[in-house]
DNA sequence: GATACCACTTACAGCTTTTGTAAGGTTGGT
DNA sequence: ACCAACCTTACAAAAGCTGTAAGTGGTATC
C-alpha cells in the first residue's frame, strides 16, 4: 500500500493531514519526535512526504536537503510561510511541490497524488550529483546521454553514487558486489573498474571513479 | 538545447512569457495559430509546455488530455482562472504543475526548471494503459512490479503499446523489429508473441497480447 | 636510485542469455 | 472433417558478460 508521511509538529494538524491522506486509502505516518527526525523518516519508508518548515530543532530546508540527497521519494512542503523566497528556496532545495497552509484538503490530496503518479515510474533509481542510476536495469543517466551498464559494474557504481562523496574501501566493494569476500582475486575489483572507467568515458566522466592509494575509491562528479 | 514551447492566445503575454524563459538560456517558441495546436506543439517537440486554459476554439484542458495521451513532455498550466475546481481539473487531466496568473517570473522559472530535471530523467518512456516501457533498457513496469524484457520482445512491446489499444499487422511488427521483411521465417514472430506473453504473466497480463486471427496483435490491458 | 607495493591494462576462455530454426501440436472456421 | 492460422517446445549458433592470468606503469619509502 502506498505510504504517506506527515511531518508537523504541530499535533493537531499533523492528526488533520493523516486524516485527509487515510480516508482515501492511504497508510500514513506522523513523526512523533524531533530527536532524530531523519532516522524516523527512513525507517517508516515513505512513498510521498509532506513536509513543515518551522520545525522545533533543525529547520526543515536542511531536512529537505538530506533526504533528497539519501532517499528518493518526492517531498511536498507544506507550510504557512508564504513568500516568494521561502518557495523558491524549497524548490531549489529539491522539493517536489510547495504548498501554503492552510491548504484545501481537495488539493493537497491532488498534488500530492500527482507526485506519486511521477514517482512510481522513478522507484528504484538512485539520484547522485546530477546522475541517475536504475537500480533494475543499471542504465546511468547523465544530461542527456545515458549508458546500461553490465552487472558488476553496475553493483560497482550503485555504492559509488549511495556513498558519493565519501569512500568507499576495496572490502565493502568486494561485499557488496560479491557477497562475502569469498577470496576472489584482488585484480577482479581492477578491472571491473577500468571496465566501469571506460564506459563512463562515454558521458564524459572518464575521471569520475577516483583512487586512494590503499584505500579504496569514491565518485567526484563535476556538476 | 533545452526547448520550451509557449501556448498562449495574448500575444504580448506569450512574448513576455517566451522573454522570461529566453534570457535564462532556454530555447523558447511560441505557438502561432490554433487552427491546429497539437501539429504545432509536436513540430516543435518541447522539453516543456506552458499551457494557458482559455483559448481560442478548443479548451486548454482538452488539449492537456490530448497531449498527455501522445507526448511525454511535462505540462504545466499557467491560467487566469483561479478556482480549486480548475486546478483538480487540469491536475486530473495529467498536467504536472498549475499556477495562477499573474505569476511572478521568478516562481513560473523555479517551477519549469523543477519539471524538467524532474521529467529529464523520464525521457525515452513509452507510457499506455498503466504501462511504462523504458526504450533502452526495454524495463517494463505495472502497477507495483517489473519484467526486462530482451530487445526483440522489447521492440514488440513497444510497437504494440505506441498503437495501443489500435490492432498491428504482422507486417508492421516484422518491419519494426527485423527491418524490411527480409524473408525471415513467419514462424520467428510466433515464437517471440509466445515468449514475450510468457513474461508478461509475470505481470498478471498473461492475456494482454491478443491475436485477431488473420489480422495481427493488438494489446489490451484491463486497468 | 633501488625496491616493493599498489594500481592499471590487455588478452582470453568459460559461461549465460538471447535469438532464430525446426518440428510437432492445438485451435477455430467452413 | 479438413485446412489454415496460431501456438508450443527443443536445440544450436551468436553475442555479451565475467573472472583469470600475465605483464606494464607509477609512487612512496628507505
Amino acid at each position: 500500500m502506498t505510504r504517506i508521511m506527515i511531518v508537523e509538529d504541530d499535533i493537531y494538524l499533523k492528526e488533520e493531514l493523516m486524516m485527509t491522506f487515510a480516508k482515501k486509502g492511504y497508510r500514513t505516518g506522523g513523526i512523533s519526535s524531533f530527536d532524530a527526525p531523519e532516522q524516523e523518516i527512513m525507517d517508516f519508508d515513505p512513498d510521498l512526504l509532506v513536509l513543515d518548515i518551522n520545525l522545533p530543532g533543525r529547520s526543515g530546508f536542511e531536512l529537505c536537503k538530506w533526504l533528497k540527497a539519501h532517499a528518493s521519494f518526492p517531498i511536498l512542503v507544506l507550510t504557512a510561510r508564504d513568500t516568494l523566497e521561502d518557495e523558491l528556496t524549497a524548490l531549489n532545495l529539491g522539493a517536489d511541490d510547495f504548498l501554503v497552509k492552510p491548504c484545501h484538503p481537495d488539493r493537497l490530496l491532488a498534488r500530492g497524488a500527482r507526485l506519486l503518479q511521477n514517482f512510481r515510474k522513478v522507484k528504484g533509481l538512485i539520484l547522485s550529483g546530477g546522475l541517475s542510476l536504475d537500480t533494475d536495469t543499471y542504465k546511468l543517466v547523465y544530461k542527456d546521454t545515458h549508458v546500461i551498464l553490465p552487472e558488476t559494474e553496475g553493483k560497482i557504481m550503485r555504492l559509488l553514487m549511495e556513498r558519493c562523496p565519501s569512500l568507499v574501501t576495496r572490502t565493502e566493494l568486494f561485499d557488496a558486489v560479491w557477497g562475502t569476500e569469498e577470496f576472489c582475486d584482488e585484480n577482479i575489483l581492477q578491472v571491473n573498474i577500468a571496465r566501469l572507467r571506460k564506459r563512463l568515458d562515454a558521458l564524459g566522466l572518464g575521471k569520475a571513479v577516483q583512487n586512494v592509494r590503499g584505500q579504496g575509491y569514491y565518485l567526484e562528479v563535476e556538476d
